[in-house]
DNA sequence: TGATTTCGCCATAAAACTGTCATAAAATAT
DNA sequence: ATATTTTATGACAGTTTTATGGCGAAATCA
């Protein structure tokens, strides 16, 4: 595997320094810039593995940077982790809205950010073909089709895109609230309860294969996808 | 099977020295060009099955040789990709425009190209006798006759129309909006739902068959053909 | 020009999905 | 062991999305 580069958007020179130093240790190319408009030029450059992004910048605000990051082409896949300082509810959200992976709040040990990353890119995502897969799942997004053991399965909308999300954030519990948010699309209200309906929906769709006990409940918190 | 030729028209020499490169060591036969003269000159002598073209390059444009390749009786059914700097969707539609068969915004990976390659070698088309099949459906472009199963089976110029495209694009979806672009052909102002009722058609025309369940609905999504 | 086709659109029927509930189960807490 | 909280499920009724038959208009053919 090729070492894989991150690229650090970060106007506080202290943290910056630091950032670049932990990452860099851990053996990951790193490309550290100080203003949005400057990781833009990076970004024309270069496509990173992940992008490491300071909630507040001067001039352009990382949320907006965020939100461009998202609309182009290139650069819209690209794993984006945000850093703030407050750990404010509403931020996170607004956070995950503006098309964040994760959320690191300051401040936060150089620990727990390589875990974070390192969970951002065992992520899987679709390949050239456009073929996202787990195991032997896969969804053809060109094809807007799920197979499963080489099976064609018939999947409503819903499903397709509960179990797209699912497969490309495994190993981490969504809570109800969460999986609305990014699976159904924020500003829609939907019953919390719905989501349980539809996991159930995703199970019987992969119970045939077994692959049901994939998607997991957790007690209180929400569910998961993962392998096991 | 024979190894494939493919025809690059670039005039940058680095772009064009890395696809030269990264074709042949995918053992394609490869001729490079860095004009449209050159290129057109070319054509002239040999029948690539690619043609990767550039966008922009200095005297004809891309796009205009595009549309000579297209004109021209013998090169027209040659799937071609065109390369080009930035990915604006008004390009991107105009590319598609002047015949472009797949676009691949600069920077890419060797990866990504060689993929879109394969996909554009997969896909069926037009024979040097102007016959396009799939199994035991064929159409004859030069007739504009439907045959299926060696009986002639009547269509109307849409319907003709909607299943070379179908053919020649399978196992993918497309949405109403996208066929109208393709198979109607841009800035014609026909009803989003009219699709159906051409796809309905083409499903009587190939009922008789068997063949209708191959033109597939994808709620939510739009129509795929596809074997199965 | 008259006869035929083919087209695009509309109204209606038919499907496919969705979101909620009510109730049963399961997991935790007391 | 029993009460309480949380999740799983089956049923259902409302919505949204597609399928279809028919029709006048436009295009094409004779």
């Amino acid at each position: 595997m090729t070492t894989k580069t991150i690229l650090v958007v970060e106007d506080d020179r202290d943290i910056r320094d630091m950032l670049v130093f932990a990452l860099q240790r851990a053996s990951y190319e790193v490309v550290a810039t100080e203003s949005a408009e400057q990781a833009q030029e990076k970004l024309g450059m270069l496509l990173p593995d992940i992008i490491l992004l300071d909630w507040m910048l001067p001039g352009m605000e990382g949320p907006e940077l965020a939100r461009r990051i998202r609309q182009d082409k290139l650069t819209q896949a690209i794993p984006l982790i945000m850093l703030t300082a407050r750990g404010e509810e509403a931020d996170k959200l607004r956070g995950f809205d503006c098309g964040a992976d994760d959320y690191l709040t300051k401040p936060f040990s150089p620990r727990e950010l390589l875990a974070r990353i390192k969970a951002l890119l065992r992520r899987n995502s679709v390949d050239e073909e456009g073929v996202l897969s787990f195991g032997d799942i896969s969804l053809d997004m060109n094809a807007h089709r799920l197979r499963v053991a080489n099976k064609v399965v018939d999947a409503g909308p819903t499903e397709f895109k509960l179990l797209t999300f699912f497969i490309q954030h495994p190993d981490r519990v969504y809570s109800r609230e969460q999986l609305l948010d990014l699976v159904w699309g924020r500003n829609v209200y939907v019953e919390e309860r719905t989501v349980d309906v539809h996991i159930l929906r995703l199970r019987k769709l992969l119970a045939p294969y077994g692959h049901d006990k994939k998607v997991q409940t957790v007690r209180g918190a929400g569910y998961r996808f993962s392998q096991n």
